[in-house]
DNA sequence: TCTGGGGTCCTAGGACCC
DNA sequence: TCTGGGGTCCTAGGACCC
């Protein structure tokens, strides 16, 4: 989906189209919002539904805040001054004082994901989620999916998501899913792009390692160390090489994925790993000090955890927690327990005995809370993890 | 200029088992 | 007196992604 998050405010507040906006900053609570509005235009009765309506001037500028959030959003007129996803808001004031700051409304985010998805699977059924902006699609068995090279399904997808949500998203059309991937990109906004075996050399091989959907600035910066800077460059080096410099498994993946090549199927399910909740502290706190204030956190999101579960129908049996420190160090700590729990108070306790094993004498500036081994509720004997093994006397 | 929140996967060492 | 060769599970950290 293109700038996801500022397109869906686009459908609300259409007035702010081609203003440089970033969403960021906190989550936004429109029942406050309508009050701050009521409050500052008397001369009209606000609700939910004249949104279009706000002035722009409502809006807060990106210079008044003062905070330690990032944008998770930038409009394109945002990205103009060289501001960016994950860059924090304070940099991004300077960059660009002016553009409106709109904290983020995950929950109709959340809603516009699922209705793009649901005109998705109509189509097209070998869907798989990658997170609320983006899918993989098999394209191999929808009727229509090979005309054009796959151009006509994907104006069909386009048309049929935008008449649905009023969104629009760019779509890359490539024999598999890391090609997909880096296709996507090519014709952004509102785009398609199709990638072809024969294709690989002029368009793939002069592009930045980094392209490549799981090399990272970590990967990248020991690439450029070895003088590979472009695909190109990675798919020239020897596979033997690549494998003594990166070890076996990354070595040969980064020869596979240099040279275009990825067999991974497009996964319809997946089951959870596991569920967290975090929270960055507006101002770094101490174990002693803000003993009160950090206890009433912990056990929120304990309780968020909690009831993330039991909504989604989960239970866990390994508990931990997460701590960054004022350094931004993090350290993590977690105990696997017998029997499966979705029970908020059993998770503090776990977790309060995880966080006795960790340094609590310097300022902390995030904590979380963490269950993994997950299985679903109510599995049959929700006690016992799985029953003990039989063992012979001899050993 | 300090750097969110929710995830997955991988690695590596150690415990423990047969 | 000097100690094999599997295997699984647990824990901590880290890279990476959306």
């Amino acid at each position: 989906m293109d700038a996801f998050y500022a397109s869906v405010e686009w459908l609300r507040y259409p007035q702010l189209k081609g203003l440089p906006v970033v969403i960021g900053g906190g989550r936004r609570n429109e029942a406050r919002m309508l009050q701050e509005l009521n409050a500052r235009y008397p001369e009209r009765r606000w609700t939910g539904a004249d949104m279009a309506a706000v002035p722009v001037d409502f809006f807060p500028r990106l210079a008044s805040y003062a905070g330690r959030g990032v944008i998770t959003t930038a409009s394109y007129a945002a990205r103009q001054f060289g501001v960016g996803s994950a860059m924090g808001l304070m940099k991004a004031a300077r960059l660009c004082p002016q553009a409106l700051l709109l904290p983020a409304d995950f929950d109709e985010y959340r809603r516009c994901s699922r209705a793009f998805k649901a005109v998705i699977l109509e189509i097209a059924p070998v869907m798989q989620d990658r997170g609320i902006d983006e899918v993989f699609i098999d394209f191999t068995h929808v009727p229509g999916g090979q005309r054009e090279g796959g151009r006509v399904l994907a104006r069909l997808l386009q048309k049929s998501i935008f008449e649905a949500t009023g969104l629009t998203c760019s779509i890359g059309v490539a024999p598999n899913k890391l090609l997909a991937k880096m296709a996507s990109e090519f014709n952004k906004p509102n785009g398609i792009s199709i990638v072809r075996e024969a294709d690989l050399q002029p368009l793939i091989w002069p592009l930045p390692c980094r392209k490549i959907n799981g090399i990272g600035p970590k990967l990248d910066a020991r690439l450029q160390a070895l003088g590979i800077r472009t695909i190109g460059e990675l798919a020239a080096r020897e596979r033997l090489w690549l494998m003594r410099h990166f070890g076996p498994t990354h070595g040969a993946w980064l020869h596979d994925a240099a040279w275009g090549r990825d067999d991974r199927p497009v996964t319809t399910h997946s089951e959870p790993v596991s569920m967290s909740r975090e929270t960055t502290f507006e101002r770094d706190l101490h174990a002693v000090a803000d003993r009160a204030e950090l206890g009433a956190i912990f056990t929120r999101l304990c309780e968020q955890v909690a009831s993330d579960l039991a909504r989604k129908g989960y239970e866990g049996r390994t508990i931990g927690i997460k701590l960054r420190y004022a350094n931004f160090k993090t350290a993590t700590r977690d105990t696997t327990v017998e029997s499966y729990t979705q029970d908020a108070r059993r998770i503090r306790q776990v977790a309060g005995q995880c966080l006795k094993r960790v340094d609590l004498t310097a300022r902390l500036r995030l904590l979380g809370v963490r269950v993994g081994t997950l299985r679903k509720a109510g599995t049959p004997a929700s006690a016992p993890a799985a029953a003990p093994a039989e063992t012979g006397w001899l050993f």
